[in-house]
DNA sequence: TGCTTTTATGATTAGATGCTCATAAAGTAT
DNA sequence: ATACTTTATGAGCATCTAATCATAAAAGCA
């Protein structure tokens, strides 16, 4: 495979690898979210989580649409639920085995 | 759900986040190798496939196992190839569209 | 028009990451 | 014991990342 590939794979997963971000794509589950719900939501400043959010755009994996003044984010693509799922199940696993060896 | 969840999702997801880490688990698909045979494959320096190869092993990607001088290295679940592959058909699709943009 | 709300972005800073070179550590062979 | 092979790691460095504060830009409201 081409190394243009696992650089635009390196991308995506980077985008994904911060908790904030992951809090981010879980809450928009049910459905788009304007930038004043979202960062009470979190907890986190406005300024940082508008990074955050123009990350997860530039990755493709929100998009975004503007009312008024206010700015809506939603999902673009329902794979990245997929991939979170497949994540969490692994660090439950993680979690377990780990439990295990203290037994 | 819990913050530490999300922080280990994305340390997980962190570990896979750079294109020789993944070229790396893609090469391990076919079963372990030693070092010695994973570093001149990707044509990088031992020092820094040694350092990749540790992190993925800290994440708990790979385990390793030494045979003598050599250090040979495996995908430890999995999971990894699924989420692999999730992102390669997400990565495919927004080319696809950039493409289609074109047209 | 002037004030307020909402979002994005520039500047700064602290800390993390990745690469390279050199070398240490451990095992094997002569 | 010495030399060689294989892997890991310390030091140094350049670059990237994330957070914060301040402020700009855009839209709506009084």
């Amino acid at each position: 495979m081409n190394q243009r590939v696992y650089e635009a794979q390196a991308e995506y997963l980077k985008a994904l690898s911060h908790p904030t971000r992951i809090r981010i794509v879980n809450y928009l589950r049910e459905g788009e979210r304007c930038v004043c719900e979202i960062f009470p939501y979190l907890g986190e400043e406005q300024s940082n989580v508008s990074r955050h959010l123009a990350a997860l755009k530039r990755a493709g994996i929100l998009s975004s649409r503007k009312e008024g003044v206010s700015v809506y984010y939603r999902v673009q693509d329902d794979n990245v639920f997929k991939i979170l799922e497949l994540v969490l199940s692994f660090v439950k696993k993680l979690v377990k085995e780990k439990m295990a060896l203290l037994t």
